[in-house]
DNA sequence: AAAATTCATGTCAACGTTGTCATATTTTTA
DNA sequence: TAAAAATATGACAACGTTGACATGAATTTT
């Protein structure tokens, strides 16, 4: 009943073939009669042969890949997570999953190891972990593919095909319509010097505030990082001065939905009182109250592209950079007043 | 620079041993002399030698394990992968994820590749996959090894080691906390017939009622499943009748999020026009206003069970059954009003 | 009708490990 | 001090596949 499952060998000596014949049914390759192949796959449905893929991957190049990420929104992470494995799904390969800590200083010999030991053929790598050129490099050493998606108009450089998402356009975008709406002082929540997408939101800010001839207030710019908690601190911090913001720019969903929290703890109400935006259009701007006008970006298409290139790379064997870049598109709710 | 990456057969060399010694000095095995120890681990070091992971597996049992899900939440999901991979990690296991479709009766079929390829030696599934008893079966007919986690007070059966999380103690638990709070048309939002979460829960709820001489009344009793759409849908179907509740039990936080939402919309003020509890403990529950009461439940320690198990069971061939329970705690917030 | 080409199949060596067994050396025991 | 036991090492097969090459049959070309 529970017998050992059937190899190669099995399916030819039933079959009356030699197990390379087998090998090229199961392939798919040419020059095999229509008659044994159909008499071959008879016996591979007969048995529910399935060629083992440990085996196979001796004489292959792997068939994995990893996708490295250091981002506590769940999300996020799952909907890079999805997008990619709907690529891998669909080519037949392995997604291998791998948190990790950007500061810890251990990220290069934890992939050095699953790349060396030929657990993973290609990486894609997601902010911060991404903007570390050095890092890019060493794993080009090893004969890894590499796709990373950063922050940026452009890619910064040719390194290795890259996804760029167009912060700083956005950032523009959803701070002019603070400003159409008649908002004046806007608060910005989240810059972080050393976080490419807060400072490309950060730039798209002041480029509005520009355009619209208003100056940026060092007071309205908040440092803090893209989680709930953050997005309270940084807006306690904002309300405790006296020269309250009409409007308020959180660098992500999350920032914002701390920032909804806090303007309800004070007793002001959205948006009449205090107008909040957020960024990423999570499922959890929709489910906020008021619902956050937000900044939609596509997390699964972008790792679904992510994912296409890096198997592209590991299918082909020549290094060529291709690179794609990602509009991001406003996404007006219920969180933002029209100042009169 | 980059050639190809050394084999134990280079180090070998190198170190002027057979390979089978190095093999030895690489896992550890009695019988190598301090001396070549140390010299094989030098040129091992010196050489930056990793083994081939997959070369090692065609001689060894997999070990690697799949984490199946169908499940929308990604709190759930991410918490779940957190803690399966931190028993991975420690123990040098691979993590394969696999979101599925429950309905689409390819879950069998799907689970059988990635077994029968030898992709994965185990599988760790999570509702409502692990109630299917004949799924389970199956796997383990293959040889699989199996670890399940399920929502009851016992295991069902001793077909495989079983984590089991009680419901219908918890469902008690805050069902009497909001009756304890004076609450007695409390409505019981999320009940589904082939969902045994929320039958353990609608369980607790109606033993706890009873408890306090209630009887549990139809009408409050809303149909639907475990999502913010859901939970706002039955929210408004409720709120349409006459006689409204006092509070409002969600089968799980996102239900309780979409009925918060809801009654938002009714200029209902929670808690004071209505009191609304949660369960699962999801980060969400501490970011809608105003925090929701709810029921930790400690998804990475479950899930880290669960990985701690099936690695054992994969490691020893012996298939011993153990279980383990979970006990799940209130957690007091600010939904819950109390009534005079 | 012989030679060349295409098609169909098979043989055998790899891939980089681990397991089995044999062998050489050292230490202990009788 | 010879025999036995323990220790240390190596030779070689095996895991289940794919790739390189060989071979034989059928078909086309000259």
């Amino acid at each position: 009943m529970s017998s050992k499952k059937p190899t190669i060998k099995d399916v030819a000596r039933l079959a009356g073939v030699s197990f390379k014949t087998v090998s090229r049914v199961v392939n798919n390759e040419a020059w095999v009669s229509d008659d044994i192949k159909t008499r071959v796959q008879a016996v591979i449905a007969q048995l529910n042969y399935q060629p083992n893929r440990t085996a196979r991957l001796m004489r292959t190049a792997p068939f994995s890949l990893a996708f490295v990420y250091d981002n506590p929104n769940s999300h996020y992470v799952i909907e890079m997570q999805n997008g990619i494995l709907s690529q891998c799904r669909q080519k037949g390969f392995e997604l291998v999953i791998h948190p990790t800590d950007s500061h810890s200083g251990q990220v290069l010999q934890e992939l050095t190891t699953i790349i060396g030991s030929n657990q993973v053929g290609g990486v894609i790598l997601t902010p911060p972990l991404s903007e570390n050129r050095e890092l890019v490099q060493q794993l080009l050493a090893q004969q890894a593919k590499v796709v990373r998606i950063v922050s940026g108009s452009a890619p910064p450089d040719d390194l290795c095909p890259t996804i760029y998402v167009d912060d700083e356009q956005a950032g523009f975008s959803i701070t002019r319509h603070l400003l159409t709406q008649g908002h004046r002082r806007i608060a910005f929540l989240g810059y972080h010097k050393d976080h490419q997408s807060s400072l490309g939101r950060y730039r798209g800010y002041c480029a509005a505030l520009h355009e619209a001839g208003l100056t940026v207030s060092e007071q309205l710019v908040i440092t803090g990082d893209f989680t709930f908690d953050s997005g309270v601190a940084m807006t306690e911090q904002l309300l405790q001065r006296g020269d309250k913001p009409s409007a308020l720019f959180g660098c992500n969903d999350e920032i914002a939905a701390g920032a909804l929290f806090t303007a309800r703890m004070h007793q002001l109400a959205v948006p009449q009182d205090l107008s909040i935006v957020g960024f990423e259009n999570s499922p959890f701007s929709r489910q906020t109250w008021p619902r956050l006008t937000t900044v939609h970006q596509p997390n699964a298409e972008i790792a679904a592209k992510a994912a296409d290139l890096l198997i592209g790379l590991m299918l082909e064997s020549e290094q060529h950079s291709e690179h794609c870049g990602f509009e991001l598109q406003l996404v007006l709710r219920d969180s933002v007043s029209l100042l009169s």
